[in-house]
RNA sequence: GGUUCCGUGGCCGAGUGGCUAGGCAGAGGUCUGCAAAACCUUUUACGGCGGUUCGAAUCCGCCCGGAACCUCCA
C-alpha cells in the first residue's frame, strides 16, 4: 500500500489518519432514502460518494460492512403527518405499497450508476421492537420522558454530561432562542426535544400497539438503533449528506451515547449539496433532477440526455464534500472527457507487451509513469479524492495512448512498468471509481452493417465478396438468409 | 440573527505555504490522400484591501459577494 488515507471528519473538522477500530473489519452506516417519492440526483450523488468510498476501502484490503438504511416510517411533515403515509392515501395504497415501489426504483436507479449493493439494508418498520427497546433504555435511564402517548427524548437532561449540538457546533441555549413554533408541540417540556415514539392521530395509517400508545417510532430512531444492531455501540464510519447533520445526525448522536454510554460513530463523512444555478437541489424548490429525466434528456433545463457512467463521470470529477453545480456546458464537458477516458480504457484492454521486444528503458518515462501511478493511490488517499485521481488516470491514457499510436515504445518503459500502469488504470477506474464502458455498440448494430454491406455487394454483382461475407459470417455462427423482401439472418450451428 | 462553508483562468473543477492537477473550449504544431483520433507546445488564474513570511491561491484580519443548516430534505 501506498502512503496512509486520510479522512475529513465531520464532528473533529479536521483532516486525520483513518484508523478503524477492529482492522481490518470497517463499519460503515450511511443514511438512506425516505422511500415516499423518487430518488433524485442530489440523493443519487451522495450514494454514489458513499460507493466509491466503501470501493476503495474494499481496494484497501478492509473487510467492509456497509450498513444503509431504508426510511418506511416516522419521517414527518410539518403539519405532523407521516410521508409514506400521506403518500398512501393519496395513492389509495397500502403503505407498505408506497415503500416497495420506490425502494425498487431507487435500487434499480442505484444499480443503473453501477452502485454496489450494501452488505445490510435494514429498515425502520422491520426494527420496530428494538426501536422500543431503546426507547425504554433512554427512559429507565432517564433522557426520555413520556407524555400524553408519546415518549421524547430530553435534551435538556442529557445536556447535561454531553453536548448536544457538538456535530453541527449548535448550543441549545441559542437553539432554543430561535425555536419555531410547530403543531403538536405541547407535549415536550422544552421545544429541542424530539420525539422517539409518536401517538398517531386516529386517522394516522401507520401505527404499531406499545405501553405508551398506538403510534410510530421517531424518525432519529431507526438509524441509532439500527446502526448499533449492525455495526455495534461504536463503529468506525457514519456518512450522510450534509443536510443531516441537523438535526438527524445530532439526535442520532444523543441517543446513542445516552443508551449506550458510547458515542456512536468514530468517524463522519458529509457529502455536499448538488446545485442548480447555486442553490442546493431540492424537491421543495422544484429544481430537481429525476435520474432519468437527466439519462433522457426530457427536462426543461437539459439540451440533451446524459449517459448513466457520463453522469457518474462528472459527479466524481469534484470532491464530495464539495457543492457540485449542475449545468449543460458542464455536463457536456463531462460527456466528452468520458468519451476521452473509455476509448482509452478500450485501447489499453486490447493493448499487451510485445513478447520479443529487447528493453532499453528511458529512465524519464519509467518515472513519470511510476509516479502517475502512485499519485492515483496518493489522490484517493486523500480523503478520496476522485477529482485528482481521473486526473492523474488521464496523464496516464497519455501514455497509452502514445504507446497505441507508436509515439512511445515499449522498449523504452519495459515490461514491468507497462504491467503496472495497466493494472493501475483498470483497477482505479473500473473498481475503485467504477467507471465501465459503456457503449451502445451490440452485436446485432453491428451484424446489421455487415448485411448492409454484402446487400451492397450483392446489388453489384461482386459475387467474390458476396461469398466471402458469408463464408465469415457462418464462422461466426450466423447465416444469411437472401429472402424477396430482404437480407436477414438466423443464428446457425 | 446564530452555526458551517465557499469565491481559482472562457466554462467545469482539483489544489492549504515554494513543485505543470485534470476535463471542455481556444491557438500553433506532428502525423494523415482528406478528415477524425492521438500526441506535443501554448494563451487567459486564484473576489477586494491590508498583514505575517525569504516566499501566500494556500495562514491571519477586515470588506464585498454567494451557499447550506437553524425540526421536510442526500
Amino acid at each position: 500500500m501506498i502512503g496512509k488515507l486520510r479522512v475529513f471528519n465531520s464532528i473533529i473538522r479536521e483532516k486525520v489518519p483513518f484508523e478503524p477500530l477492529n482492522p481490518p473489519y470497517v463499519g460503515m452506516y450511511v443514511c438512506g432514502p425516505t422511500v415516499y417519492s423518487d430518488v433524485h440526483l442530489g440523493n443519487v450523488r451522495t450514494f454514489l460518494s458513499f460507493d466509491v468510498i466503501n470501493r476503495y476501502l474494499r481496494f484497501l484490503g478492509y473487510k467492509v460492512r456497509y450498513v444503509r438504511n431504508i426510511t418506511d416510517v416516522g419521517h414527518l411533515l410539518d403539519s405532523g403527518e407521516d410521508k409514506i403515509s400521506k403518500k398512501a392515501k393519496l395513492e389509495k395504497k397500502e403503505p407498505m405499497e408506497v415503500v416497495q415501489r420506490y425502494a425498487n426504483d431507487f435500487h434499480q436507479v442505484m444499480r443503473t450508476f453501477n452502485a454496489l449493493d450494501p452488505d445490510i439494508e435494514p429498515s425502520a418498520t422491520g426494527h420496530l421492537l428494538e426501536q422500543i427497546q431503546m426507547i425504554e433504555t433512554l427512559l429507565e435511564q432517564g433522557f426520555a420522558y413520556e407524555s400524553n402517548g408519546s415518549v421524547y427524548f430530553d435534551v435538556g437532561k442529557y445536556n447535561e454530561a454531553h453536548h448536544y449540538g457538538i456535530l453541527s457546533g449548535r448550543k441549545t441555549d441559542e437553539l432554543l432562542s430561535q425555536s419555531r413554533e410547530l403543531d403538536g408541540q405541547d407535549d415536550k417540556r422544552s421545544p429541542l426535544d424530539f420525539a422517539l415514539w409518536k401517538k398517531a392521530a386516529p386517522e394516522h395509517i401507520m401505527r404499531w400497539p406499545t405501553r405508551w400508545s398506538d403510534g410510530f417510532p421517531g424518525w432519529h430512531l431507526e438509524c441509532s438503533v439500527m446502526s448499533s444492531k449492525y455495526l455495534g455501540n461504536t463503529f468506525d464510519i457514519h456518512g450522510g449528506g450534509m443536510d443531516l447533520k441537523f438535526p438527524h445526525h445530532e439526535c442520532e448522536i444523543a441517543q446513542c451515547q445516552a443508551a449506550n454510554g458510547e458515542s456512536q460513530a468514530k468517524y463522519w463523512l458529509h457529502t455536499n449539496m448538488l446545485t442548480v444555478n447555486g442553490q442546493k437541489m431540492s424537491k421543495s424548490l422544484d429544481n430537481s433532477f429525476l435520474p432519468w429525466q437527466l439519462i433522457t434528456g426530457n427536462h426543461k433545463l437539459l439540451d440533451q440526455g446524459y449517459s448513466p457512467m457520463t453522469i457518474r463521470f462528472f459527479m466524481l470529477q469534484s470532491h464530495y464534500a464539495s457543492t457540485l453545480d449542475f449545468s449543460n456546458d458542464a455536463l457536456k464537458a463531462a460527456n466528452k472527457g468520458y468519451l476521452k477516458l473509455i476509448n482509452g480504457l478500450r485501447i489499453l484492454k486490447n493493448l499487451t507487451y510485445p513478447g520479443d521486444t529487447s528493453e532499453s528503458l528511458n529512465e524519464k518515462q519509467v518515472t513519470q509513469i511510476e509516479k502517475m501511478c502512485d499519485n492515483c493511490y496518493h489522490a484517493m488517499n486523500d480523503d478520496f479524492n476522485t477529482a485528482l485521481t481521473i486526473g492523474h488516470i488521464f496523464n496516464l491514457l497519455k501514455k497509452v495512448n502514445s504507446l497505441y499510436t507508436g509515439q512511445l515504445s515499449f522498449e523504452e518503459i519495459g515490461e514491468e512498468i507497462f504491467k503496472k500502469m495497466k493494472s493501475t488504470i483498470l483497477t482505479f477506474t473500473e473498481d475503485v471509481l467504477g467507471l465501465t464502458i459503456e457503449s451502445n455498440l451490440s452485436g446485432e448494430n453491428m451484424l446489421n452493417l455487415v448485411l448492409q454491406e454484402y446487400k451492397m455487394a450483392k446489388d453489384a454483382k461482386d459475387y467474390d465478396k458476396v461469398d466471402l461475407l458469408r463464408a465469415r459470417l457462418k464462422d461466426q455462427g450466423i447465416a444469411v438468409k437472401d429472402m424477396k423482401s430482404g437480407v436477414g439472418w438466423a443464428y446457425e450451428e
